[in-house]
DNA sequence: CTGAAAGCGCTTACAG
DNA sequence: CTGAAAGCGCTTACAG
């Protein structure tokens, strides 16, 4: 009763569809291309022929003929890091599932192993690039004399004919300095991460623009920079309060760095919000919804960021040019950590 | 004095390369790939003319010949979810830079998704196939009558007849007790997730074992299931010390549950590890590492299990068959939160 | 409406 | 040692 299966282990090639079908490879091509010259009754008869045999069109045959393979090849430079990640799931968004595959490559920050898989991408022929950085700062370009169109993401590229699409660090900072204003709060201080990173010094930059727009500055005078860690906020926050400051708002410059600061402020019986309201960055959901109390946030939007690099790459195929970089905006998530005095 | 470049900007072909040398096609493929049917000057000339053009060969064109693309897919269900990307960056490392491609199908845990990839991943030829899951559950198997090779990683397959390679979470459990027994604690809860993991159940099964080899239960007579979250850890500390229970050792599902426990321990006056010692699960760094005290915890290895399936996938397409499911051994990370009696 | 032929960019026996 | 020819699996003018 059950016949055995005849399904040939290996994939069936067009030419064994015609085959079966009794028509042309040829026609069969078209019929299963739904071109319009094919007779209902045979275009049928195809149809069910490549079902039959599980027919499945060798992509790298179509390609070659066509000029676009239908892949885009994803660069990142450091996967680990955690910031790639949403990055790359905006990308693969745009992308849709099966129309266009995304080759992905871990450069791991190391030059060398980028000219491997840029070669190897190109070898493949992607109809094109997106090149995502590990930190927010400038970076050499992957090349000029590339023959697909190349977007970089997070991190811009350092040549001005390139296309790159970057966080509004600068606004984000006046974004945070804005809502603790919104707030009531007047007496703010700023506790922010490793000084070597450019975004550093654009965020601070926004909020104290802000903050001098309303006749305000740091309560510190100037922000205090280390590293994007709990324990250095634990650290900043205890000095700050040791210092004998007169604070009610602290925008840090991560989430984890809040969490260090909350610790200290609970422990030194300085209730949050009610005394002093508690911002973060980057909105990263395990430390913000989990602290006590859950932290207000900056949120980079990075989903849209990937997002619009990939909505941009296909443009670009299409015709539109673009060069420079582009800024997209930051979101704040309101949760319990900041409220109006 | 700068000549303008007449590097078409456009990919050149064999043909292109040849004609440059003065030679056939045949025979600039043929010194391009180091047969040995050509003579030395030829070759040179061949590969002088290949660099001047900045030649790359069109791979869809090769694989056409070969059987194989250098191609691998990888579908994850869930990238958002923080296990796959270390799987991921394992596989990505038996790759080498740009030896295999893979392509990234983000599923979604979403079935529909799963077969486009699918499809798309066979249309492109692909030589093989990475299941990696969201959830150390068993799952569906992608389909028996796939023309190459599929390797499941940490989801194991449901199909006998497939491959899979997972967690030791029973091993991880007994793991875990045995350090705690041997820093002479006896007096052990077990504080875990959500009880629809299997894993739940596995770790606490292998923790109860070991156990009872030394005559011992969990103090509490059954594991504490909840969530994986820092407010269940707190909880369920809570609970556990206003209940009265003696206690000196406690092994947490997750460094989340453990982050918890820690603060209500130090809440509470208990130090950790004088008066009880804490593990948690994972060895997320950034839980584990920015703790008070640092949390020894469980890494599963997960980049291990990743690099053993790009491999052993390499080892099937070599003609090595495989099916069932291999468990991998976690391994402990010794920090603060631990210390003999 | 259908099919033979040429071609996409390569590789590989097979002659010379 | 070199090159003409066939072929990988498809698509697309071009005839019929």
């Amino acid at each position: 009763m059950n016949e055995p299966a005849l399904l040939p282990k290996s994939q069936s090639t067009l030419a064994d569809v015609a085959r079966l079908a009794g028509v042309s490879v040829a026609t069969a091509s078209k019929a299963l291309n739904d071109k319009p010259q094919v007779r209902a009754e045979t275009r049928a008869r195809v149809k069910a022929a490549a079902e039959q045999l599980s027919f499945l069109p060798n992509i790298l045959a179509q390609s070659l003929h066509q000029q676009r393979t239908g892949t885009v090849g994803l660069i990142t430079s450091d996967l680990e890091g955690r910031f790639s990640i949403p990055i790359l799931l905006g990308a693969e968004d745009a992308f849709g599932a099966g129309a266009v595959s995304v080759f992905l490559c871990d450069a791991r920050d190391d030059a060398i192993r980028e000219r491997h898989h840029l070669r190897a991408l190109l070898s493949r022929r992607v109809d094109g690039i997106i090149v995502v950085g590990s930190r927010p700062d400038p970076r050499q370009t992957l090349g000029r004399n590339i023959d697909v169109p190349v977007v970089y993401a997070y991190s811009p590229s350092l040549h001005e004919n390139d296309y790159s699409v970057v966080v509004d660090n600068y606004g984000a900072g006046r974004m945070a300095i804005e809502h603790l204003l919104a707030c009531g709060r007047t007496k703010i201080a700023h506790i922010t991460g490793d000084p070597s990173y450019g975004a550093t010094h654009e965020r601070a930059a926004g909020a104290r623009a802000a903050l001098n727009e309303n006749g305000l500055d740091f309560v510190s005078g100037h922000p205090l920079e280390g590293s994007w860690s709990e324990s250095w906020g634990r650290g900043a926050a205890h000095m700050l309060l040791s210092q004998g400051h007169d604070i009610d708002g602290i925008f840090c410059g991560s989430d984890q760095i809040a969490r260090g600061v909350l610790d200290t402020l609970r422990e030194a019986g300085r209730r949050v919000p009610e005394d002093i309201a508690v911002i973060g960055f980057d909105n990263w959901e395990a430390f913000a919804a989990n602290s006590r109390p859950q932290l207000t946030s900056i949120d980079m939007q990075l989903e849209k960021l990937g997002n619009l690099a990939a909505r941009k790459l296909f443009s670009i195929l299409d015709g539109e040019t673009a060069r420079g970089i582009e800024a997209l905006p930051c979101k704040l998530v309101y949760r319990e950590s900041t409220a109006a005095l």
